[in-house]
RNA sequence: GCGCGGGUAGCUUAGUCGGUUGGAGCACCCGGCUGAUAACCGGGAGGUCGCAGGUUCAAGUCCUGCCUCGCGCACCA
């Protein structure tokens, strides 16, 4: 058993990485995990991270929690098994590569060769690995980045495969459209995520436009802001419960701006609310009625050209939407069914044609219009405000005066590309989907089961994200990612592989009916261009080829639980016994992220659950509380602090700046205040323990005397410990690990340093064995271990140095002080035998009546202080006694509220008049439900009472009446002040009904004895100061000489005390004389005193 | 625009069921204490509890509206 060595002077940084060594040496990750084998497994999921970006302190924030988590359940005995992930697919990638080729279109990606591309897409996704290695180990995050999930791996890559293949099967996958912003230069779609970059504001023209219903002699007025979209009109929406009239023209108008116009006697059609808004003539109000009237009315196309009927029968006709409001234009919605989400599913529902009349690069179709065709179609909103406007209208079927009613500038945002910054088309793209909205309700009910934190986020930001769940639209007209493995005949027969072998039996059957095809060996890659070169063939003899779009990349990670293991292919028995998983824990933007993913996944595929419990973060904002971002330029480097207070103070001070969810400011201030605040002192704690428990040979195994026969004070501070700790840990489990950990912080600074340490200093002085050392030994070396123990999840390196030097044994192999639940008997994740475990908790013995005595005491002292400052007595000079009047009995503490106080002797007075007078309260709790409205009255009865004892000894007699209200003794509060006087302070202790008040009371008489006393103090304490700026060993003698001049008598038995107390082999006092000229000098209360040490 | 979460001293924050004197820490000032560390103790200064209404005997706390910051959604005719 080790007997602790001598602590040495703090470096933070030169612990920690030694301690990396020593970890690395040991295997020491493995071995946590493996001395739990026979435990019960808690599941942890790693959130893959993409290791093409550099690693910020943001990433450290989730890392510290996801590690303490991992560790702390570890410390309870449970298996905790961490597997690194890596996500390695996506945009993020390719654009990073673009950027840097410089290929800024897909036509150019795919000259430069589409193999050649995804290589480097291949590579730059391990630009940064070495840097997370590097973050991810030197703040002591233990995951298993050897043997790393990846999702660019053919056997990931497979199991997403699987994955997709068993929805197919499902008919939970289907081909569709979706309306996406697109660049038709680049000929890419963008995520919201791009997209949110790239907004900016423009000014464009925005058009009211005349429809000419068919059978009457009125126009419907509609408004868009995008006039390139009217030729592929097929249809208007109007709010079923919004009114809308029907007016004439009047007059002309007056000051006409622009193009368009309407001809006296004109009849239009818009909602009621916006006529002030959008009229510009005079006009009669012919009828009002609800948008349902319109419905189902046909009216003119204005390029009847442009989109065949094909068969719809809605074609051109009003069709009704809830979502139409009167906020802007006329309550009417122009409906082009290809470049409008809101468009797209109307006329999906309503069985629009869906037509493109805008090609893919941007340019209108052939046969839209001959003045449009073939034209960019940014640049023709002039051309077709022309055609509007001319007499009859486009179509020659409108009014004389045209079928533009007006043009207005608009400005709004509007998504711009965030490369070749033109203007987005919305643009309805072929598109796979995940038929999500027919598992809704699995959804929510497993969403139910899960246990957030915090609550909030599970019930409002993602229940809502689910409650409104959409088809989740999974393809990605991209090259670096999952490719989608269907395969499409032109008419629309469909195969989807689930595995290599699938896709290899496919491939041969295709060569048996003749289509010629590239060798399937039974490692190809899985990855474009290879997969797209295989043709099946279908049922029928016809080819297929294979979709050419690649998946979403929060597929591939929402596959991680299984993927990881490649299951089914391999591993089955490890995945199935790890699923669901117990935790996972990211930051709360990837609420629709991965947390969505993971859920979306396990649901589709499996109908299960994906995990139990989610710790949502918050974001990490910088000081200034900005997002932390790349292009805003103010990420903080972890190193910065890594190299400088250390990861523990990093991660301690992550975890104490507020609760897990909240946004955190990261103030780097904050870290060294940490790092000063908690570490130092805890250091100090352990080098004072350990500096003696070195020199006395103390060993923590031999002669443990029993808790109770050691001191108070002693059991005391272990009472605290395991109140703290009890509390602690109660934290953990409801998340609160911030107010865990600063509760624990400030047990240590206060508890332990500043109260328990500094008065237990002068027992270790003591160079004999004695019985009260050894408790002290004993209990300082029992606290260290629980406390290391307990920081041992959140600051991992120096409690493992302490703990080690104090036990010879690591701090992650050892237990969690309040007990190992996860390696009982039948033990679960979940469940667990209470009592048996609460019997392994290894805290020390509670004594609360201790506690609050120790309270109580600390008060007094304080109050002490107090006085002496209000009386201008110094703190040195001794007082003959103190009184303490009231409160419960505190006799256990005396000796050390004397020394605290200064005083020579502690007495209890019972007589609480001889220094205080009773001052009365009301109490507004009872009192108020009583008094009602007289409240405040029957409260000034009582504050300002002429006699309160009087007052007082009535209502306790009983039948007390003010204003009519029944008195009796809880409607008051009995406060105290002291008698004009005294020197005296009272304090209240606790709080309502328990609340008590103690007061103490000082005697400020001076003696002979007592002046000489506090002289002593005084010049001891001058050549203490001496002594250390002289840099005199402690054990080193010294001669001492003092001079004094108009002073107090110094009796013998003072300066017997002076010479011990400072280690003076001789000392001289005199009372005249000269000092010679090098003498030290003080003065205090006007006595004068030199001195000199050598 | 909709939803969620914030706004408390110069800064970081605590504040429970509404209870009459809103606590800490950092920084500042004064004093004390120290063989006690980047310390500790006492005191001081510093607050329109985002703003405005309302409910109540009583509002930082509950209600309504607004302002503002962050995030998410929708950006839409």
């Amino acid at each position: 058993m080790a007997q602790p060595n001598a602590a040495g002077d703090l470096d933070a940084v030169a612990l920690e990485t030694a301690l990396l060594e020593t970890w690395g040496q040991e295997n020491a990750f493995q071995s946590s995990i493996d001395s739990r084998r026979s435990g019960a497994p808690f599941i942890f999921l790693e959130g893959p991270p993409t290791a093409n970006g550099k690693p910020g302190i943001h990433h450290v924030v989730a890392r510290a929690y996801k590690d303490l988590v991992c560790r702390w359940k570890t410390m309870e005995g449970f298996l905790v098994e961490r597997k690194g992930g890596w996500d390695t697919h996506g945009l993020p990638v390719e654009i990073e590569v673009q950027k840097r080729l410089d290929l800024m279109s897909n036509e150019q990606i795919e000259s430069f060769g589409m193999k050649e591309f995804n290589q480097a897409c291949r590579e730059s996704v391990w630009t940064y690995e070495e840097s997370w290695r590097e973050m991810t180990e030197r703040m002591g995050y233990w995951i298993d980045l050897d043997n790393p999930y990846v999702t660019l791996d053919n056997n990931y890559v497979e199991s997403c495969w699987w994955a997709l293949k068993q929805m197919f099967s499902k008919d939970l996958l289907y081909r569709g459209h979706k309306v996406l912003p697109y660049c038709p230069q680049t000929g890419t779609s963008y995520s919201s995520h791009e997209v949110a970059q790239g907004y900016k504001e423009v000014e464009e023209p925005s058009v009211y436009v005349k429809f000419k219903l068919v059978d009457q002699d009125a126009s419907i007025l509609a408004w868009t802001t995008t006039p390139w979209t009217l030729p592929g009109n097929v249809g208007l929406a109007v709010g079923p419960e919004v009114t809308y009239v029907r007016v004439k023209v009047t007059a002309d108008a007056e000051n006409w701006q622009g193009a368009g116009g309407a001809s006296i006697g004109e009849e239009l059609i818009l909602a009621k609310d916006l006529m002030k808004e959008v009229l510009r003539h005079h006009a009669e109000v012919l009828e009002e009625f609800p948008g349902s009237e319109l419905v189902g009315k046909a009216y003119e196309p204005l390029f009847p050209d442009a989109v065949p009927r094909g068969d719809s029968q809605t074609a051109w006709t009003i069709l009704e939407a809830d979502w139409v409001t009167t906020t802007d234009g006329t309550g009417v919605v122009h409906t082009a069914v290809m470049y409008g989400e809101d468009d797209y599913n109307l006329g999906m529902a309503a069985g629009l044609p869906a037509h493109h009349t805008v090609e893919m690069n941007g340019s209108f179709c052939k046969g839209v219009h001959p003045q449009l065709d073939g034209r960019y179609v940014k640049e023709c909103d002039g051309t077709i405000i022309e055609l509007l406007s001319s007499p009859g209208g486009s179509n020659g079927k409108g009014p004389q005066s045209g079928l533009l009613y007006r043009e207005k500038l608009y400005s709004h945002d509007y998504p711009h590309c965030w490369r070749t910054d033109h203007p987005l088309l919305y643009y309805a793209m072929d598109s796979w989907f995940v038929r999500m909205t027919a598992v809704k309700e699995r959804l929510i009910e497993f969403n139910s089961q899960t246990e957030w934190a915090p609550d909030w986020v599970g019930e409002g930001r993602f229940g809502e994200w689910i409650r409104n769940v959409k088809d989740w639209a999974i393809s990605r007209e991209r090259y670096w990612g999952t490719p989608i493995p269907v395969w499409r005949s032109e008419d629309g027969q469909m195969k989807c592989v689930g595995s290599i072998a699938e896709l290899q039996q496919e491939v041969a059957l295709a060569v048996a009916a003749g289509f010629e095809n590239p060798d399937c060996p039974d490692d190809v890659d899985l990855h474009r261009p290879i997969v797209d070169e295989f043709t099946f063939v279908s049922d029928d003899g016809k080819p297929m080829k294979r979709e050419p779009f690649v998946m979403d990349c929060w597929f591939d990670s929402g596959c991680a639980s299984f993927a990881q293991w490649h299951y089914p292919f391999e591993n089955k028995d490890t995945f199935e016994s790890s699923y669901p998983i117990d935790y996972i824990c990211e930051g709360v933007d990837q609420t629709r992220g991965w947390f969505y993913t993971l859920l979306a996944v396990s649901t589709t595929v499996f109908d299960s659950i994906s995990y139990k419990r989610c710790l949502s973060l918050g974001l990490i904002l910088d000081a200034e509380g900005k997002k932390m971002s790349k292009s805003k330029g103010n990420i903080v480097d972890p190193w910065d602090h890594f190299n400088r207070e250390g990861a523990d103070a990093t991660r301690w001070y992550m975890v104490t700046a507020g609760a897990p969810w909240s946004p955190l400011k990261f103030d780097p201030n904050g870290v060294r205040e940490t790092y000063a605040k908690m570490f130092l002192t805890l250091w100090n704690v352990y080098k004072f323990h350990a500096d003696y428990a070195a020199l006395d040979g103390f060993d923590p195994e031999k002669s443990a005397n029993d808790v109770s026969s050691r001191p108070a004070l002693d059991r005391w501070i272990l009472s605290r410990m395991s109140s703290v700790a009890s509390e602690y840990h109660n934290d953990f489990v409801s998340w609160n690990f911030h107010k865990a950990c600063r509760d624990l912080e400030d047990f240590v600074v206060n508890d332990l340093s500043n109260w328990y340490v500094r008065r237990s200093r002068r027992r270790l002085w003591d160079e004999a064995e004695n019985e009260d050392k050894a408790s002290c030994q004993h209990t300082l070396h029992e606290i260290l271990v629980v406390i290391c123990r307990l920081m041992a999840p959140i600051s991992p390196f120096m409690v493992d140095v302490i703990h080690r030097n104090l036990t010879g044994q690591p701090v992650h192999q050892a237990a969690w002080p309040l007990g190992v639940p996860g390696s009982l008997e039948g033990a679960t994740s979940d469940e667990w035998d209470i009592e048996a475990a609460a019997a392994t908790a290894t805290i020390p013995p509670v004594d609360k009546k201790l506690e609050e005595t120790m309270s109580l005491v600390r008060e007094l002292a304080e109050a002490g202080r107090r006085i002496r400052v209000d009386a201008g007595r110094r703190q040195r000079l001794p007082c003959a006694q103190g009184w303490i009047v009231a409160g419960p009995d505190v006799s256990i503490f005396h000796d050390i509220l004397a020394e605290e106080l200064n005083v020579e002797e502690i007495a209890i007075e019972q007589d609480l008049n001889r220094f205080q007078k009773v001052e009365l309260a009301p109490n507004f709790r009872t009192l108020a439900p009583k008094a009602r409205a007289e409240v405040n009255a029957v409260s000034n009865e009582i504050k300002n009472a002429q006699n309160p004892d009087e007052m007082l000894a009535a209502i306790k007699a009983g039948g007390m009446q003010i204003l009519g209200v029944d008195i009796d003794e809880n409607d008051v509060e009995i406060r105290r002040a002291e008698r004009d006087g005294f020197a005296a302070e009272t304090v209240t202790i606790g709080q309502g009904e328990d609340a008590f008040q103690v007061s103490l009371v000082l005697d400020m008489q001076d003696t002979p004895l007592l002046l000489s006393k506090g002289l002593a103090r005084d010049i001891t304490r001058r050549i203490q100061a001496k002594r250390k700026e002289m840099d005199f060993e402690i054990e080193a003698t010294i001669d001492l000489q003092v001079w004094l001049q108009n002073a107090p008598e110094m009796f013998e038995s003072d300066q017997t005390w002076i010479a011990t107390e400072t280690r003076s082999a001789a000392a001289v006092f005199h009372s005249e004389g000269q000092a010679p000229a090098n003498a030290d000098s003080f003065t205090v209360d006007g006595i004068s005193v030199q001195f000199t040490v050598e």
